[in-house]
DNA sequence: CAAAATTAATAGTATTACTATCAATATTGA
DNA sequence: TCAATATTGATAGTAATACTATTAATTTTG
């Protein structure tokens, strides 16, 4: 899987972009780099002047990749799908019993990534911490709508399509496959969030993580 | 109920504002219309200064009763969640059977708010529409732990025991109380968000709402 | 090795998110 | 009722953010 992913080129929606920072090192240290500072300061606190000062790189430099921060951040989540959709589609493939492919699926998008993966210059495990605590603001900003029609939200909106199929597949008269896949995948960030962060509304913490609590309630819900 | 609320005030946490908004006009017009305009152009493009403008009044006026406009969304939420908790206690306290008592915690906090109930300066509807637009904002904030040590969420987190005490009543055995309360109240927020914007993930229009997929969950789930 | 592309450095602008000061007005209570 | 007090309004000012523009220096490439 390791060696596998090295020689895949994850494919991000040229339009969260100025220039692709695949193409160049400084590109590159500007992902990785945002990546860890964000993960650092949080979003709300981080600035293109202060990665520019983090990588030793002009701020001018770095919106000649990306437009602003939100762009950036819209970059790192499409990325960040894009992988678990690899993920999930590869992991499930050869799984022929179908509830026990929608439970490796359910188990792909709700688990934390506890160590990276070895893509160079991209630490998932940090990348995945920054999605639960930043993801929401991609979504919940004042371009939605604009960017949902450019198409930014399509791979995530692809996780959700596989899902439901797999739902649907395992009980064809379950009749709100949408919104239990949007709640599952959507809910566990949440749920993780409040691990971090408010530990009395959740029954997950070091022991139990959000997997359990959402492949428990397939099980009841669906068979 | 609408007679009843008029003699009742909702309690805000006082560490969300520098002066009572309730005790003066300004303050009840600074209620009002920020509702109005976040509703209008969005919580990010909402300044004080615009706000200023269009109750007539000066910028420096409103930074006397809330600290920055993160304060000002902290406290409508505040009020917000205490106007649910009032309602739920309200009309649960008579239910004996413990499901249907549990079914109608459900819809209070998932229902969409159509009319408002007459609190002059307020209209819940409206209020209700920004909860589901921007409510996460509050939650996914780099203040979250200190607010929460300052107990801003703590009618928020009194919501959710209440309801999960109701699901131990139904189900004493089931293990993820706490984790389906919070999926729930955070993921019908969602769900109405989802309707508004991405509507191909959801099953959500304006035939289904919210409170049916997660009774139907409820049903299948606890019983 | 010359041309083209990329990056760095510097400067500058508009807006935001405030704070400070002081005058004008409204409220209150003795 | 009038004087003290509190509230609000007007104006000005600051630091930071979120950019854009220009030009020079450096690197890449054909």
């Amino acid at each position: 899987m390791q060696d596998l992913l090295a020689n895949i080129k994850i494919q991000v929606n040229p339009k969260t972009y100025v220039k692709d920072p695949e193409t160049s090192d400084l590109g590159k240290k500007i992902i990785k780099n945002s990546i860890l500072l964000i993960d650092e300061i949080g979003f709300e606190e981080f600035t293109f002047k202060k990665l520019g000062e983090k990588i030793g790189s002009n701020e001018s430099s770095i919106y000649r990749y990306f437009e602003n921060k939100h762009k950036l951040l819209v970059y790192l989540s499409s990325w960040y799908w894009a992988w678990i959709e690899y993920r999930l589609v590869f992991s499930t493939n050869n799984i022929n019993d179908k509830f026990e492919k929608l439970k490796k699926a359910i188990l792909i998008v709700t688990e934390s990534i506890e160590d990276d993966s070895k893509t160079e210059h991209i630490n998932e495990a940090v990348l995945n911490k920054i999605i639960i605590e930043e993801f929401t603001k991609t979504l919940y900003s004042k371009n939605v709508d604009e960017e949902n029609k450019e198409g930014i939200f399509l791979i995530y909106k692809q996780i959700n399509y596989r899902i439901e199929k797999m739902i649907l597949d395992v009980n064809p008269n379950y009749p709100f496959a949408k919104s239990l896949v949007s709640s599952i995948i959507q809910g566990s960030l949440h749920q993780h969030f409040l691990k971090n962060h408010l530990k009395t509304i959740t029954n997950c913490n070091e022991n139990v993580n959000p997997s359990e609590f959402y492949i428990h309630l397939i099980e009841n819900l669906l068979r």
